[in-house]
RNA sequence: GUGAGUAUAGCUCAGUUGGUUAGAGUAGCGGAUUGUGGUUCCGUUGGUCGUGGGUUCGAGUCCCAUUACUCACCCCA
């Protein structure tokens, strides 16, 4: 015999699971309908060639492949051509990829139904990712994201308005979180100041890691990738930037005043944070120049929610990507959005305590009979009692009464009504209260009201 | 891809320097109570000790391999 298992990374979800999870996606769902995003759908699987190359090297390799069906290796083999080339081969017997994120695949669907799309188009999208990572804590390889972006919309106005999205998620889940703001035109701008604008990928991975493992560590995995003691230098005065937002910018532009791109980018901030002035956020907004997001397609602006009270990962993360459907062939479409991690906010609630206590009501009563009779005289009241409204069950099999009353204290079902010949005779049920264990004879017509 | 740890009943875990027939709690089932759950008491089902090999008179325990899972790194939600 077999013995039944899921893959790793992938869960199953029990029913208060889902109700918790519920209670996220429709915090979050809620926002996203009050900032007027519409939600969408795309497909679990999209063409391999769609998602190969917008993730990075890394990214590549943690593509879920889709064996193609059928016999995959018909015509794979050629006579001149070994199966030496192991990517080769797998394109070709791999046609399909589950998604990777949610922002690729819309990327797709915007440039595809580009007629269809009213712009800005503001959509949201909450559907299970897949990466091929190795599981960990708050790591899984079926996750949800929850994603609000706007395309075709250069305004900063929609930076501000996400960002209060993100504030207005957390607050409402009652999580504490720092919103973490950078901007990848800085991150150029500093490349260029060390005048080694190739190396900004390596750059940013190591600044990135600046609080993790320090400042000598960073320095010397600068150099080990071949970017010189003087330019690690340069870097030095940007590394130990500190103060408040306001005092990090007034001296970045100092040191990055002969980057125009550099510039740009803390105007970009600027104007942002001006604009969220007003607004109040809960959440404490900070300029985190370590920030860096492997991500290859952000341009501008880069967001990253951290919680505050709990030792996770990013819960939620976006930016301003200029160019994304650019490879669909959609030329000079911006776009902006963030995404919500619902799988570690889940665990963070969970950890924290911070679900809310009333469980979402479901069976509200049970009826309880001794034997079928019984059960034929309920059945019609039961109906009744759905009619008004009310969640209501029946306990289909003969069994004893103790066993059905367990049922109900199972199922935290807060009545029972229990049905038997005196009963029948006086068309009424005996209620019982399960909470306070309180039982008496209750008409039929009388048990919505009583119940209620 | 790199490193560490764990694996014993459906679940959570004990199991001594290697020594008789591997235990507990919990869940399940039955009963105390044939018209009453959540509390209590009694009884009872359930294990190829992850898998394969080795050492030994003897292995849940020691050694090797393997698989799965967990944690950390990389990266990320």
């Amino acid at each position: 015999m077999q013995k039944p298992a899921i893959p790793k990374g992938t869960r199953d979800f029990m029913p208060i699971e889902m109700e918790r999870r519920n209670y996220i996606f429709d915090t979050i769902k809620k926002v996203f309908r009050k900032y007027g995003f519409v939600q969408i759908e795309t497909p679990a699987m999209e063409n391999i060639s769609t998602l190969l190359g917008k993730y990075g090297d890394e990214g590549d390799k943690l593509l879920f492949r889709i064996l193609n069906s059928g016999n995959f290796f018909d015509g794979v083999f050629s006579e001149e051509q070994d199966m030496v080339d192991m990517k080769e081969l797998t394109l070709k017997i791999a046609e399909k990829g589950l998604r990777y994120d949610l922002t690729v695949p819309f990327a797709r669907f915007v440039v595809q139904h580009k007629e269809q799309i009213t712009f800005p188009f503001r959509r949201f999208q909450i559907q299970p990712v897949w990466r091929a990572d190795r599981p960990q804590r708050g790591r899984y390889r079926e996750f949800y994201q929850c994603d609000a972006d706007i395309v075709g919309a250069d305004s900063l106005i929609n930076e501000m308005e996400l960002i209060e999205v993100l504030d207005e998620v957390f607050d409402k889940l009652n999580i504490k979180v720092a919103i973490k703001l950078n901007n990848r035109k800085i991150l150029t701008g500093i490349a260029q100041l060390i005048g080694q604008a190739d190396k900004i990928t390596d750059i940013t991975v190591a600044i990135d890691k600046l609080d993790k493992i320090g400042l000598d560590a960073v320095n010397k995995e600068l150099t080990d990738k071949d970017i010189s003691e003087e330019s690690v230098q340069r870097l030095q005065p940007i590394l130990l930037l500190e103060g408040s937002n306001a005092d990090k910018l007034i001296k970045l532009k100092e040191i990055l005043h002969c980057s125009d791109i550099g510039q740009k980018g803390i105007e970009e901030i600027e104007t942002v944070m001006a604009y969220l002035a007003d607004c109040k956020l809960k959440a404490r907004l900070e300029l985190d120049l370590t920030l860096a997001r492997g991500l290859n397609y952000y341009t501008g602006i880069i967001i990253e929610v951290k919680a505050l009270d709990a030792n996770m990962g990013s819960i939620s993360g976006g930016g301003r990507y200029d160019n994304l459907t650019g490879v669909f062939g959609l030329q000079g479409v911006s776009g902006v959005g963030v995404s919500f991690g619902a799988d570690r906010i889940y665990d963070i609630l969970q950890e924290l305590n911070l679900f809310p206590e009333k469980t979402e009501a479901s069976t509200k009563l049970l009826f309880v009979a001794f034997d079928s009779k019984g059960i034929e005289y309920a059945l019609p009241i039961v109906r009744k009692i759905r009619k008004a409204g009310i969640p209501a069950e029946i306990y289909s099999e003969e069994a004893k009464i103790k066993k059905q009353m367990q049922y109900a204290n199972d199922k935290n079902i807060p009545f029972v009504a229990i049905v038997g010949d005196d009963e029948m005779k006086a068309n009424a049920v005996m209620l019982k209260n399960m909470t306070t264990g309180e039982q008496r004879l209750v008409a039929v017509e009388d048990i919505v009201k009583e119940i209620q």
